[in-house]
DNA sequence: AGCACA
């Protein structure tokens, strides 16, 4: 009932009503701002921001008629148009007499954020992208992805509502850093609402959903076989194809790098299941073989271009290896298959980590040590831990890692990288540092 | 730069 005529829709000079509507608003206008540029004038009631297609629209409502008048009179005849951020807004009078706050779901604040990621290649974004991004404010406890008529689109879990509000806040209407995407891969700007939800229910590790708070969720068979889903390494850098039995040669290898070493390196990240050493161009490089890629993705991940032992030694670099399924014939110093727990070993050496057990799976813990001096007998680095992904903090989750609240780079700082001596407390965290976190793009501002 | 209800 009581339509709006069409013929007063675009009328240049409405009847007057206590409803101004506002347009050429700045990027995601907040209310604050809205009831500033009211507030000389009188009592603002109530605001409507974000309106539109491009949400640059607003509504705001005075308690009183004259009030209103007064506002639209005072800039009718201003030398000074109205300005919010320094950007000209155009007022006129509603063609409405109230405001009409329909407060759904998505103004209610909450811990969930639903995430629409827009743009051409939108679907082309990984959940491991999503992860690094939303990780920057806080512990994302689960992702899901989804498709719907709106797009591409997430659900991201976080502890409480302050934490998403401050993700919601900083990341709405933004764009994922170029550099977090593959070259080919379009901007991809972010949307966000909160979500009615408060804990994500998340069955299986998979390509499309995560719940980072329990190492020990099955992985989905889906994800495993990769389903020749696009993924990018944290670097941003588009992967080879992704397998579970990793490449890693060895530079600057100033220590003996032993079977033993490397198997405990990589177990940090999952049960090793066969370690093959051998020489090749005057180094020495090794395949580890995970039951899994997922496992070797985060494994990969995590060690890329960084050292054993410190002091710059013995620095890893890891591609993915077309092997599936690494043949051992003999278990000796230089290659081990762990999946056989008696498997006779020939020439054994002796192992400079101790007698360690053989037997490797599931991801129990096997390292249990107290801190050590990193030397070639101690590499430094991976501290073992039973973390099925790079997002699982091995510490109390109670308390995660407090990331600065200003998710907006200073200038200068560098895009996504890591330094070999983040290594130790990225892998610990799971959380991105501050000085790796990514800058975004800023969405259209004008 | 021209009116919301998702």
């Amino acid at each position: 009932m009581a339509s709006v005529s069409s013929q007063q829709q675009f009328r240049y000079t409405q009847p007057p009503s206590k409803v101004l509507h506002l347009r050429n608003l700045p990027w995601e206008c907040i209310e604050e701002e809205l009831i500033e540029l009211g507030k000389p004038f009188g009592k603002v009631v109530n605001t409507k921001c974000n309106v539109g297609a491009n949400r640059n629209q607003a509504f705001i409502e005075f308690a009183d008629l004259n009030q209103a008048i007064a506002m639209i009179s005072y800039y009718a005849s201003s030398s000074e148009p109205a300005q919010v951020r320094g950007k000209t807004v155009y007022l006129q009078y509603s063609n409405r007499q109230e405001i009409v706050n329909n407060k759904t779901t998505a103004d209610v604040a909450g811990n969930v954020l639903l995430v629409t990621i827009e743009g051409a290649d939108a679907r082309l974004v990984s959940i491991d992208v999503l992860h690094l991004v939303f990780s920057a404010f806080g512990f994302v406890h689960k992702i899901t992805t989804f498709e719907k008529t709106a797009g591409f689109q997430a659900l991201v879990q976080f502890s409480d509502t302050e934490t998403a509000s401050s993700a919601k806040n900083a990341l709405d209407g933004r764009s994922i850093p170029r550099y977090l995407l593959p070259e080919h891969v379009g901007p991809c700007n972010l949307r966000i609402t909160y979500s009615a939800h408060t804990d994500l229910s998340v069955k299986f590790q998979s390509h499309r959903s995560r719940d980072y708070t329990n190492p020990y969720l099955p992985v989905a068979p889906s994800a495993i076989d990769g389903s020749g889903q696009l993924t990018v390494g944290l670097d941003g850098k588009k992967l080879e194809p992704e397998s579970n039995v990793l490449l890693a040669s060895i530079e600057n290898m100033q220590y003996a790098v032993t079977l033993d070493a490397l198997h405990m390196v990589f177990s940090a990240f999952g049960p090793v299941q066969k370690i093959a050493m051998f020489d090749k161009n005057g180094g020495v490089q090794a395949l580890i073989q995970y039951p899994d890629v997922q496992t070797a993705v985060v494994a990969k991940e995590a060690l890329e271009g960084h050292c054993i032992y410190d002091g710059g030694f013995c620095k890893l670099h890891i591609s993915y290896s077309r092997h599936t399924d690494l043949s051992i014939r003999v278990n000796n110093d230089r290659s081990r298959d762990y999946t056989i727990p008696n498997n006779p070993v020939v020439n054994p050496q002796p192992s400079v980590l101790g007698n360690q057990s053989v037997s490797v799976m599931g991801p129990t813990v096997q390292y249990n040590r107290t801190p050590f001096t990193p030397t070639p007998e101690h590499p430094v680095m991976p501290q073992p831990s039973a973390g099925w992904g790079h997002g699982v903090p091995p510490m109390p989750q109670s308390m995660p890692m407090q990331m600065h609240n200003n998710p907006y780079m200073p200038p200068g700082t560098m895009p996504f990288q890591v330094s070999p001596g983040m290594m130790q407390s990225s892998i610990q965290s799971g959380i991105p540092q501050s000085s790796m976190l990514p800058r975004y793009g800023s969405g259209q501002m004008q």
